[in-house]
RNA sequence: GCUCCCUUCGUCUAGUGGUCCAGGACGCUGCCCUCUCAAGGCGGAAACACGAGUUCGAGUCUCGUAGGGAGCACCA
């Protein structure tokens, strides 16, 4: 039986970091088994669920490249069949209608806790077997085995076992006809045929019961791996407050998809002391079982580093169309500079993020606003300033081949005429070309500026050199 | 309160009873390289939460303690 794996969001938000995380094991998974990857949409809470966030979970995924291979499926198209599943648990007489109202139920819990136990339903109706009524209190719930235990292998957490006598009956459908959570979802596993369910270990607990649910149906109960969560950097829950962001928002924050995915999988998981995973590799050698089961913290600094590691080896042709889209966000034009994948090969050592490298790009896109006060006076004001922008101003004039060698060439041979060191006659240059002290490579920053900008800033900053 | 889960350098992790005075990576840091900034190279500091037990031997197994987390809904 091929292996078939489920992402269930529900739709009240983004895609946030742990559910894409959890969405990549899952496809991960899926396809390190040659299996299927299933979208389902978690939408009975009527109350919480957009359209707009089904839509936000689709693009995340989209960008990240996980594609599912069947759905998105809506739990709300499926109502029918949850009827008809409760019926038949019912007529089994495996379920019962309930009627307490809430009242009621708050009270049964306060009492419970005031005995030192857990909140719990008395089972009031459970064997009193009433008919259907038409009454707004009306649950059904589910009768769920009174002794033994329910054992379970996760694929992270190990061997867990849960005591019957700590469930209660629970809500299988709501008065107002909508199935619950728990009951749902194992009616989807089922018909979907899915075979590992792979989700966050705040479900953990909700597995006992679910396993009862299975085994009421007379299904096969699916191999289970609760995800560890994900914390923030100060170790505590990722919150709207702090880091809870959707995935979307990396994309803005100048990140590739490559890196977001790689930092990901090692979050929780490794292989040996590797560190860099292509998506090839990662499908080829990702294993479930072999996820961590403690939770990990969310280092941006390691993720700068890894998307870093992507700007430099991946080819810079394949980035410039990111970076051109990063270019347009800011204001800039990427066709009234120089080509995307020569910035990309100019700044991919100096920056982690397209953000910053679309920033840094600027000075080859429009013209220098802004002069840097100290540049100016250290670099341009110097004594032998004049004669080397003279110099360079003059050979890049007549330099017939407009590269980064030859560029480099004219630089090399104005520092030995004038018998400079590089640092005299570079950093000039780069004041002139940039207007401030730090760029790339001084060939580079002057090939990029292309020859007519950059013959025109080394005239203007000899203007400025002369200044008072 | 009850049940369940987690605990190796600051962070992500390797480690499945001896090969661990604990390895890698990010970060931090020293040196080298150098036209700036980076990148790169070579070094350094830095961890088995604690206590018992099992064993010839424990980071690795067991039990407790402490700390952290999740859940206990007609929310998913």
């Amino acid at each position: 039986m091929s292996v078939r794996t489920r992402f269930a969001p529900s739709p009240t938000g983004f895609l946030h970091i742990g559910g894409a995380r959890t969405a990549l094991y899952c496809w991960l998974e899926a396809r390190h088994h040659g299996g299927q990857f299933i979208l389902r949409v978690e939408d009975t809470d009527r109350e919480r669920s957009t359209d707009e966030a089904v839509q936000a979970i689709i693009d995340g995924m989209q960008w990240l490249g996980l594609e599912a291979d069947e759905g998105p499926v809506f739990q709300t198209a499926r109502l029918e069949r949850y009827r008809e599943v409760a019926e038949q648990l019912r007529a089994d007489g495996k379920a019962y209608y309930a009627y307490e109202s809430r009242e009621q139920i708050d009270a049964m819990r306060a009492e419970a806790m005031s005995r030192g136990e857990k909140p719990r339903y008395n089972g009031y109706y459970r064997d009193r077997d009433e008919p259907y009524r038409d009454d707004p209190n009306r649950v059904l719930r589910f009768k769920n085995p009174q002794s033994g235990s329910v054992v379970f292998e996760d694929k992270v957490k190990g061997r867990i076992e849960w005591s019957n006598s700590e469930l209660d009956d629970f809500v299988l459908f709501r008065s107002d006809g909508y199935p619950t959570y728990n009951f749902a979802v194992v009616v989807d596993d089922i018909d979907m045929g899915i075979t590992a369910v792979i989700r966050g270990d705040d479900h953990v607990n909700n597995t006992p019961r679910q396993i009862n649910v299975y085994q009421a149906l007379g299904a096969t109960v699916p191999v289970f791996a609760h995800l560890p969560m994900i914390l923030g950097a100060d170790g505590q829950k990722l919150s709207k407050r702090h880091g809870a962001v959707g995935v979307m928002q990396y994309r803005e924050d100048g990140y590739l998809p490559e890196a977001l995915l790689n930092y990901l999988v090692r979050l929780g998981w490794s292989h040996g002391d590797q560190e860099i995973f292509s998506v090839d590799e990662m499908v080829r050698l990702f294993d479930i079982a072999e996820v961590n089961a403690s939770a990990a913290r969310f280092d941006m600094a390691k993720l700068g580093w890894l998307n870093q590691q992507y700007l430099k080896s991946q080819d810079p042709a394949s980035i410039a169309p990111e970076l051109e889209w990063h270019l347009q966000r800011i204001g800039i034009d990427p066709t009234s500079g120089p080509n995307p994948a020569a910035v990309v090969t100019a700044l991919c050592d100096r920056v982690q993020t397209l953000k910053d490298m679309a920033e840094r790009a600027r000075v080859w896109y429009s013209p220098i606003t802004e002069w840097d006060d100290k540049a100016v006076k250290k670099h341009l004001k110097s004594v032998t300033a004049p004669k080397v922008l003279d110099a360079a101003l003059q050979a890049l004039g007549e330099l017939g081949d407009w590269q980064v060698e030859a560029i480099h060439g004219v630089v090399a041979r104005v520092a030995e005429q004038l018998e400079l060191g590089m640092g005299k006659v570079a950093q000039p240059l780069r004041v002139a070309m940039t207007g401030t002290q730090v760029s790339p490579s001084i060939d580079q920053t002057i090939y990029l500026a292309g020859r007519d900008v950059a013959l025109h800033r080394i005239k203007h900053a000899l203007d400025l050199s002369h200044a008072d």
